[in-house]
DNA sequence: ATTAATGCAACAATGGTTGTTACATTAAAG
DNA sequence: CTTTAATGTAACAACCATTGTTGCATTAAT
């Protein structure tokens, strides 16, 4: 695996579980299909699961399971739940050499969160269940 | 500086240009108002030069320049200049465990890309002489 | 000839991501 | 009640991309 591998991943499970949502999968299971490590898939999926998106049940014969409906999980839930921000960067804590400059930085930051939003709303006309 | 600098930078840069186009500067000028390094700065507008989106002269009194008018110059032009490719994951050479999961892997790649696409149009209705 | 710029290579430092091991906890199954 | 099989989590190593930095060749104006 690569780069944006989180984004990735959890597109792929979740795609996988659309096609049979009632079925229980472990993170072994799913790391053998997804080719990475199952502490790997845990660590994708409790924040999926945080973001109410997954159930996961602990003990003997418990596992993974989608916590509604594909048909109601877009590609933005997914998106906002890794917390990925693809295109804003994170705050510029750089000190304002001056007041122009520090406009300019404001400016430059309105416009990518601006593209982000966009994204995410490009996301969320799609749902899971329509990955073809 | 932090994650997607490259892009930041470059934004930040070619804005700062489109206020004053025909005035020449020097990649110790940008870099100082950038807050980084004149190294650093050729990089990023060495990828904007092999793009056309501007010019730089060696020597004496020599720099950077926009190559054409701000206003014909879009987000779009940058991103793609700078070969970001900030939602489509590159090439997953992982080897086919089988038919099925090649399948699914084919469908979550080629939503990616479908993402990435409209982000570049999303991108290409915006100029750099329009950050606000 | 001097000065001041880009172009480029090489390398260190940093930081984020992934992979891995280990172990505590939990719950079903026998 | 013991065994088995799962998640949850911490800790750490390995990897890799990016950034910062130094040094130097090249180029062109003065």
């Amino acid at each position: 695996m690569k780069r944006n591998s989180r984004l990735s991943l959890a597109l792929h499970t979740l795609s996988h579980m659309a096609d049979d949502p009632d079925r229980v999968r472990t993170s072994a299971d799913i790391a053998d299909h997804a080719g990475t490590n199952p502490v790997v898939v845990r660590r994708v999926l409790g924040r999926l699961r945080e973001a109410g998106l997954l159930t996961s049940e602990k003990g003997h014969s418990g596992g993974w399971k989608l916590a509604r409906k594909p048909e109601r999980i877009t590609l933005a839930d997914v998106y906002l739940a890794l917390d990925e921000s693809l295109v804003a960067t994170a705050n510029e804590d750089s000190d304002p050499v001056c007041s122009v400059e520090y406009a300019l930085h404001r400016r430059v930051s309105g416009v990518l969160r601006e593209i982000e939003q966009s994204l995410v709303k490009r996301l969320g006309e799609t749902t899971i269940s329509e990955i073809r």
